[in-house]
DNA sequence: CATGAATGAGGCTTCATTCAT
DNA sequence: TATGAATGAAGCCTCATTCAT
């Protein structure tokens, strides 16, 4: 009985933790984070500025799960669509689209991991930092397993993914300051041709 | 005595001016510019807050100043040296390796340029997005350049440009942050490799 | 609990609000606008610095608010006692008897109204100014009504109206400032045969 | 020798603070004594702002020498002029006639005494409140010997010299901040019969 | 004497955080 | 828990005054 009683408890605290997210979101999509003030976000979500405190130990804490919990949407996407290729080439490419495809269904995302929490602090930034990194990462590991594979030239892989990273990541945070490309999945398709060839893939139409 | 006006008195005026703008360049490169008081660039420059204020209007004015200062280095250096060419794989290469020579001497701005890049909304970020711009669009001319003469495939440069460009900052960024690759000169090289054969060059080594 | 957003509430805030005011309306009758800070004021209100802006937008919305509360006060006064007569001279005799018995209860709004009247350019005085005015108008009114009716020489009303106004603003200054004349009731009956006097009217004692 | 090189020192010392009294006149009739910087007056005065201070212990000295100067100049007009009367009456009028054409002439002198200080800091306010009081003081001592020579009404002298100056006053600063009456020196003609009439003089045209 | 750069206290205002209800 | 008024530290900027030249 206290049991349930406290389980319900749990999941209404939680389910208000996650307006308080989703409106956080939206504000801070808009204005930077130093520009971003706790009442805004509450007026936002329809709480009060104190009850904010209740779900949160302070700013910092809010923005730290906003950035973690998008890490944890964009890192399992890209996981879960790459356990369905076995090439590397293909895991590279679903990598990349996963994110595109994310980062237009949730514009906001994009903008804040891309555009609004970089240069804030420096502890945020290493949380950014990481999402990055190990985006780096499974891109290094597609390259060397291909390199071991003979089907790109043995170079440093570690450039080639940072490379690759970096290039679509010029796409997206374009696309969301000046809204060119203005069709982004076309430019993508582009700009993976570019990266297979950047690679030294082999016949890329 | 009265101060003379003389070459001496303005030159003295000059250098504290860019005393300041030296030390702010600094304190600008640790923390980002909301985050970065008044005070703390006086500290740094050794002189009192109020001081400041007698060589910069205000704290927007000084950034402007910064900014615009970079731009300029930046950007005339790379033109600078693309003049020495005509070839334009030749003066994709020049303006990529100026740039990053002038990252590698001047940390700091390398640090701003692309690390301490602050909320979107604000006039010092729309200044750093104008240098981002003016690169890109000398890529992309080049690249016009080569698919006018059939050298590269007829492909969307616009993608490319920002391919090529975002490619270099995500390696330098990872380099100013992580201190990877070690030896950016070298993995500069690789990745030119790997632009000019995305871009579609024939022959790259 | 929540707040319940009862008229308790909210006349509590009212309350408050009007409690800064008093306190406002004390530190303007010592110093002037401009050497009055909002940290004085907020001392003065027992409330922190910060808490004044929950109820006022700056400090010049607050004198703004100061300065009509007195013109609808002091005015309001003076219109709601003239509609009891019909006679000018009866008039003018209660507009000024209002506004003296009003300075008498409310000796801060006299200080601020007539003493610590600030430099010509802002938007206080300005508000001042619309004050005299119309009392300036009011007075001019009735002595155009005395002259169309034939009891007052054919003068220029206007230069009447000043000095009817002058004279009293004169005398409430020196009592204000000196404490003479030490009975300001018995003075303003003189004062007002002086100016009955003054403007024409035949027969004063 | 000596002697005489002091002295020419003290008249050039003597000229140069002439000269920044003079410029201070201009800038504080525009702006209020808390707008108005030690700086803007130094360029007016052509000086720097250090050299100032070589002349006036501060900011405070120098309003009050200005006003100090301006009493003097003032009043010893009214008096000179008022010698020239031995008629009670005339020398009311000489003292205001003489009053009204000096503020004529020099306007900055009026804003200044009426509009700009006034408010400022009770410091300055007692200086003014002096000069005041000296011509209310003048003004009573002609009424006091009217009355004894039976030639008004046997009432408070002291009242009937403040409305005598404060109608004046009214008139005058009406005239500086709305530019009415246009033509001050018909009004003033207007003005003495008013108050010689509130007076109780006889056969006032 | 003259200069004007330098100083730093002090004013206004914002906003993250606390706390009485 | 929920509220939102209250707090006060901290930021930007101005300006009277000082001081090295």
């Amino acid at each position: 009985m206290a049991y349930r009683q406290t389980n319900k408890v749990m999941e209404k605290l939680q389910s208000k933790k996650k307006e308080i997210l989703t409106a956080a979101r939206e504000v801070f999509a808009e204005n930077s984070y130093q520009r971003t003030s706790i009442k805004a976000i509450a007026q936002k979500a329809k709480i009060a500025t104190g009850t904010f405190y209740l779900y949160f130990r302070n700013k910092d804490a809010l923005i730290n799960m906003i950035v973690e919990e998008m890490f944890y949407e964009l890192l399992e996407s890209i996981r879960n669509e790459r356990a369905n290729f076995s090439d590397g080439f293909d895991k590279l490419q679903a990598s990349m689209e996963t994110c595109i495809k994310l980062f237009i269904k949730e514009k906001n995302m994009a903008k804040i991991l891309l555009v609004q929490v970089p240069g804030v602090n420096n502890a945020f930034n290493a949380k950014l930092i990481d999402i990055e990194n190990e985006l780096i990462k499974l891109t290094k590991e597609d390259l060397d397993e291909l390199k071991s594979q003979g089907r790109i030239p043995n170079e440093d892989t570690f450039v080639s993914a940072l490379a690759f990273v970096g290039s679509f990541r010029q796409v997206i945070i374009n696309w969301l300051r000046e809204g060119k490309p203005e069709d982004l999945e076309v430019s993508v398709a582009t700009l993976m041709k570019y990266n297979l060839r950047g690679m030294g893939k082999r016949d890329v139409s």
